[in-house]
Formats: structure tokens, sequence, C-alpha cells
DNA sequence: ATTAGCTGCTAATACGTATCAGCACTTCTG
DNA sequence: CAGAAGTGCTGATACGTATTAGCAGCTAAT
């Protein structure tokens, strides 16, 4: 109980009768130190480590060495999930396959309560040897400081320059979101609608930047630029401009959407084709399989955590990758409906 | 890129024109010693690491204080869903909800492979300043080395005495399983049944204790010490005894049984009561909700590291606790058949 | 017989921080 | 005006390990 103190090689020397140098040697000497340890000596040592149960503190270890086999996994928020949004779940899946492979263990630095940064007094992280860094909302001064030092980290999900090129494994949800504007192109659509966001984070650009790219100036006939709108006025908009298919951002305007037109006796995708841009968790729940992209969580994340290791083991230059996204076959998507086409 | 040298209070007291100690004073002086720096060099002092960004070495740091503020967590298996068991989720989350409240970070060792030791070469537990054990299955003898030696630990369930009492926090399995045992006989059960193990893990014999403990010598019917055996096996043996509910400790165990049951034309609970003992993962989504109790992880999680933290801080003495399981009304036991009883 | 090389080890040092003892100087006290 | 007390700082050391330089003692070669 009464904190016994702890055994140092100093402890297994003595009671071996050598020098703590020689202990240290016979743990990690290499093989020309090692050569010149009779096997008599290493032998005594080594039962002397066997018996007391002696293991190296890995604290000293990093001190001197610099490495710790530890990666750091940063999050602004708190990485498991307080309720159902277990975002972080395949995240955090793949890295701590990725980390188990490679030999890592993975230190969690979640967003303490609401301010927790990066730099603060008590910045723990760099215990570790690089980082991960999760989420999507980033405060992009820290980013630019991470990214003028030297410690090693790599993001997941695409991220801007900050200050120099941030290294980073995202989603490629520009091709994803363009491929299923063609594909709603090929079933017919000529009057499209957007509902999202089209600035701020990074993924959010980049699905309008695909979005906006594929889609013909008149063939966009409305975008609401906004988030959580009633449903109900959106149908309203989107039928005033004649859509007959709309992309949507936020799973939840999908759905509210999908809702509010059913109630209103439509058919979709007959009357309304929706398309979700990326699986959001949980997507099969509502019971109705929207038309959307994969995004590959954990294929990301085991990427992410390999491009770290690479940083960190061989000091490699900064990488910057994104992964393909998988169309996903949904029943939101089809041919629009006769009577909607003859509107036209 | 090229691993630029990272600062050092040495870098910072070159800069502000004073020592290394005059630094580290400023970083963290007991207020005696800081009333004996006046407050111009404290600011310009101050102004040099704001200005450069230079936080401390927490390695350097731990190895002095010997204090972290980070808790190791323990698994053997990997620690995230690998599929659809995610066992330790709940788990993690108590853990990190209550690491968070109290200021530590988390550092994950999750069971590398299979080999993974907490006494390997390789021990980077230590690095922590207490560690928190999940998993059912664990080595005795490291459990007996953990109680012998002087690093904080708290297992998450009961755990018997190795070579010393086991801090734990666990669910009080026992009078859950009693409670259940009781509410069969106020239904009128006479002929009673147990399929699940006996011993082994602490949790499966405290299920047994509980529930021999409560049924008496003419009600227990037939036992089958045995899981994962084929249902139909089991359904003969259970009538040819002429029970009337079973008790089981496998939910799929449970849940074979039932389907079983179903598909010879019985109905459950009229012509066989199920009691499962232990609400497992996603004991929900068979349709049937299962008679059974709570075990009230998160709480268990968060009892374990609060308790972690006290010994950690305090070198509190080793404390053992069982949190009570709420009995879930589920719709599997009810009263036996008048057929049945007939049968008596 | 000197030197060169090998063998078996150890002393010393570095890593970055916290902390304590104490130095040089000023100001107050009697 | 001697001593005490206070002020502003620094030097030294410890933490536990890895690693390098190098010291004895011995053998073999020139």
């Amino acid at each position: 109980m009464a904190a016994v103190k702890r055994l140092t090689q100093r402890d297994i020397a003595q009671l071996a009768g050598v020098s703590q140098a020689t202990v240290s040697l016979v743990l990690n000497g290499t093989p020309l130190s090692r050569s010149r340890i009779p096997t008599e000596t290493r032998e005594r040592v080594e039962k002397v480590i066997r018996d007391t149960g002696y293991v190296a503190d890995p604290v000293a270890r990093k001190m001197v060495k610099g490495l710790n086999r530890i990666l750091g996994v940063f999050t602004y928020e708190p990485a498991f999930p307080s309720g159902q949004a277990d975002f972080f779940t395949p995240f955090l899946f793949g890295i701590e396959e990725a980390a188990q492979t490679l030999g890592y263990d993975l230190l969690l630095l979640t967003g303490a309560g609401q301010q927790r940064k990066i730099f603060g007094d008590n910045v723990r992280l760099r215990l570790a040897d690089g980082c991960v860094i999760l989420g999507r909302k980033f405060d992009n001064t820290e980013l630019a400081r991470l990214v003028a030092g030297d410690f090693p980290f790599v993001a997941v999900g695409r991220r801007d320059d900050a200050g120099g090129p941030v290294p980073y494994v995202g989603g490629d949800y520009a091709p994803a979101t363009s491929a299923l504007v063609e594909r709603a192109k090929s079933f017919g659509h000529r009057r499209i609608a957007y509902v999202g966001l089209n600035e701020g984070a990074e993924s959010t650009v980049d699905r309008w930047y695909g979005f906006s790219r594929s889609v013909g100036e008149a063939e966009l006939v409305t975008s609401i630029f906004e988030v959580g709108r009633p449903p109900n006025e959106i149908l309203d908009i989107l039928f005033a401009a004649g859509a007959t298919c709309v992309f949507v951002t936020e799973l939840a305007d999908a759905i509210a959407i999908e809702h509010a037109a059913r109630t209103r006796g439509l058919s979709i995708p007959d009357d309304l084709s929706i398309v979700v841009l990326g699986n959001h968790i949980r997507a099969e729940e509502p019971g109705r399989r929207f038309t959307s992209f994969a995004i590959p969580r954990e294929a990301m994340a085991r990427a992410a955590t390999e491009m770290l290791v690479r940083r960190v083991e061989h000091d490699a230059p900064v990488e910057q990758l994104l992964l393909h996204c998988e169309p996903l076959e949904g029943d939101t998507l089809g041919a629009p409906s006769s009577k909607t086409k003859k509107t036209k």
C-alpha cells in the first residue's frame, strides 16, 4: 500500500553485482556491445530481473530515446457517444486497429469540456510521439501552430492550408458528389436543387464544389444555403422552382423533407428524388435508404494513423490523401415521373 | 520538417535573460517562491513563453513529479467493436466521462494481438498514474503481481483475492439473480432449471450463487452447466425434468431456446418462462424483451475511475464496490399455464 | 619488450523539468 | 554600525534510463 519504492536499474545492478550501465546493456544492447558481455554475467542479470519482475520505466526511457510508441488522438468533443451520436466510433476503431498493428498505444485527449486547447497550460499531448486530429471544427490558429511546429500530426478530413500544407487523409467528396449529379442527370433530371451550406468546413465546401462543377447553369434551379429550415418551407421553394431532384447535405434535413413530402401524399422518388451527400451514421434506421455515397471512415482513420507513423518514424514529408467514396444505391433517386416532366 | 529542436526552459531562460530555474518558478512556483519574483521579471518571462509557444515537456515533468494525470485502460481484447460486439463501449464511455471530469486523460492499452501481457518487455503501462482493467478473462498471475506491486489499479468487475484483496467495482449479480428467482416463485413456478456455467469467472459464480441460494432443493429440477448446447437438446432435458421456468446466463442460449420453443409451437412465457441473467448488449433487437436485470456498465466504469483516482491521489485503501442491478421487466417471465401446473 | 588489440566492465553524461539551498545585495532594526 | 531580515535570483541536484568514452587487465603479435 504505502507506495513501495519502484525498482530501478540501480537496484538490479546492486543485486547482480554489476553497474547500472551493464543492466541497461543487457536489456537493450546493440549486437556490438552485447557481444562484450559474457553469457555468465548476462544470465546473472537476467535472473535478477526475472526474480524481481523489474520493468524499465517508460518515462525515463522516453526522455532519453525521444519515442514512446504512443499516438495521441485529439478531439474537441468527447470521443464516446453521449447518447446516439457515435460519430467517432468508426474513426477510433480504425485508429486503434492500425495502431495495434503498428505496435502503438493510444493516448485519448478528448475535449475536456468546452475550452480544451491543444496549446494550454497542461499540454499532455507531447507525451505521445505524434497525434491524430479528429473532428470537424478545429481552431485554425492552433492548426497553424501545429503546422509551424515540429510535432508530427495528421488530420482526419481534408484541411486547407494553414500557413503551410496540412497533412491529412480525407474523403474525396467532390468527385463522389459529381458522380451522384451525373447519375441524377442520367435519370433524366434537369431541374435540380441544393439544400445545405456552401461554405465553412472544408468537407462542406468540397460537396458544394463537386455539385456545382457537374450541374449545369440551367439545371440548378434553386439553392438553400441553410440547414435545419422547416421542411414544408423547403418543399414549397423546391416545387415553386420546379425541381425534380434535390441534393441535401444533412441527413436530418433529408429525413424531414422526405417525411413532409410523404405527408403531402407525394411519392419518392417519383415526385421528388432526394440525394444525401455522405452516409451519415445510422442512415439505415429511418426505414428508407437514401441514395448517397459511402464515407470510408475506418479506412480514413487507418490511413491517417499509418501516415502519422511514417511521419514519426521516418520524418516522412507531408502527404495529403483523399479516399474514394463509393456511391450508395438507395431508393430515393429515380426517374422523375412523366407528370412532373410534363410540368417542364 | 527536419525535426526542429524542441523548445526547452533553457531556451526560454536565455531569451528572457534569466535562469532555467526562474522559468520553472514562474510556471509553477508555490505562493512562497512566487512572491520572490518581481512582477516585471515574471512578465518578461511570460511574454517569451507566449511568443514562443513553449509548453513544458510532460515526460520530463512526470519524471520528477511522478504524476501525469493520465489513466491507463487495459484490455486484452481490442477495445473497439470489431463488428457488432461493442461490449466495451459503455465502459469506455463511463471511464472517459469520469476521467474528463477529474481532469485526466486516457491511455488505451488494448490487447496487442493475442499475447499482450501487462508485464512484458514493452510495458508502457507505467506511463500512466494508474490503470483501469477491463475484460472478463484476466490472467491470474498478472493480477497477483499487480496486487503485490505498487501500481494503482482498479478492476471493473468483481475479482477474487489474488494474493490479497483486489480493488474493484462490479455488478451485484447474486442478489439481482436472487430477486429474479423470488419473482419466478411468486409467479407460481416450482420447477426451475438453470442453463449456464457455474464456475470460472467471478461474475459467473456470483450468478450461480445467487440462484442456488434462493432456489429450494425441491425447486431446482435440472442444471445444464454448459453453454452453447443445441437448443432442442436443452428443451428436451427441461421438459423431461418438468421445468416451467429456466434461468439462462447466456443471451445467445436464451435466444436459441426461445426460438426452438416457438418452432415447437410453444408459447412463452405460458409454456416456459425464460429469465436471462444480465442485460447483454443489444438485448433489445431480437424483438423479444427477455426478463433480466440491468448491468449498470457506465456507472461501474465511472465508479471504478473515481476509485482509481482516489488511490492515485490519496493513496486510498483498497475498496470493493458492488453496484445494484435493477430488475428488467421483460415479457418472458409469467405464470406457468394451468395445463403445465396440472402436470405437477 | 613494446605495442596493438581484445575483453569485461564502469564512470560520466544527457534528456528536461522541479525544487531546495544558498549567494549577493539591499533595507531595516536596535 | 553590526547584525538581522528580506529580496531577487541562480547553481546544483534528482528523477531513471541509454549511450559513449574509456579504464584495467590480459593475450598475441612484432
